[in-house]
DNA sequence: ATCCCAGTTCATTTCAAACTGAATATTTGA
DNA sequence: TCAAATATTCAGTTTGAAATGAACTGGGAT
């Protein structure tokens, strides 16, 4: 069993799945994100079911959870009766996006606790205060990172630049970097 | 049962905890790291299980597991025996150092699929490498949200201020904010 | 109208992680 | 060195989320 492992596509697959776990999500969503990422779609519920080892349920919930976070999009094919799902084109700005809003979640939590906290010594006020500046700040940070993955603001820019394809500059910058394989 | 939400900092204790959970971190640690946010410490491990009503086993692991992630500091009380805990004077650039090795490691598996992912088209070979630019400036995002609340290099800094609490322009910027409640 | 096909929902099962109590190790003080 | 106090480790239990199979729903086609 678990003759995966040898095939690198297959393995990718399988480390999203883990990923995924750790930031709170179903291992099966992570699956499905990594084999879309790979494979891009379109591709039904039964195919996905059939090339995971999953049951169907597990795919319709978890695909309609991807869906939800943007990260895939249902297509229809012509002359077919089944659902396709494929990868979002731009699936960035929304996955921040929902980050923020854990982010803002808990920055509220602090908030609330602001009128309480005094009575637990003027040091308890600081700390808070400083952890709010700090969620204050990762959330500007990753509205900021937003902005360069939304397509409605920069589709503006773009027309000055219709020649060359969108993604140009990010891939460009990645290839540029030298964080691969470093740590 | 469940009397603890009528009082606010305790309930704020308990959304620390939730919230903890949703970032793959035990609900413990995630209460004890609320805990620590108001009340600072230092507070011994009997201490600790005692109010938040968990074994010592539980504290001890799950403190640990803080201290490792740069939340709290092991401090020694002249004449006790037990360990003390408290809440770190800076844990911010830590907590954003982990953050940005679990990207790292999310980079890593892309850059590892490189090589292989040709073979499943030459959308793919474009999809992982968006891919592998969103986790790069997502990277550079937090580390350079890190300077913002690293205290080694803002050291040098301080010197020429040091009239002033360290923590002061963070409070400020946090106070005038306008980010609070809404959504 | 009825049959078929695909998606969703739901009750149940499975499984992994969290938590616990007890045993063990370690440290401190006499 | 021993005894007392404290921390850590570990085996077992509990818990809750994830995954499943089966029942249900809806929507086309015949």
């Amino acid at each position: 069993m678990g003759k995966s492992l040898q095939n690198p596509l297959d393995r990718f697959v399988e480390q999203f799945g883990i990923a995924a776990k750790q930031d709170g999500l179903p291992r099966i969503a992570g699956r499905l994100m990594g084999w879309f990422v790979v494979h891009g779609g379109p591709a039904s519920l039964s195919e996905l079911a059939d090339t995971l080892h999953v049951s169907r349920a597990s795919i319709s919930t978890n695909a309609r959870l991807l869906e939800q976070l943007g990260v895939l999009e249902r297509v229809a094919v012509p002359g077919e009766r089944q659902d396709f799902y494929r990868f979002a084109e731009n699936p960035y700005a929304r996955l921040l996006e929902s980050h923020v809003e854990r982010l803002q979640t808990r920055l509220d939590h602090l908030t609330q606790l602001m009128p309480h906290v005094d009575e637990a010594g003027p040091d308890a006020v600081s700390r808070v205060q400083a952890m709010r500046e700090f969620y204050d700040q990762a959330i500007s940070s990753s509205e900021s990172l937003m902005t360069q993955f939304d397509d409605a603001a920069p589709r503006i820019m773009r027309a000055a630049n219709e020649d060359r394809p969108a993604r140009e500059q990010q891939i460009r910058s990645g290839m540029r970097s030298s964080r691969a394989r470093r740590r």
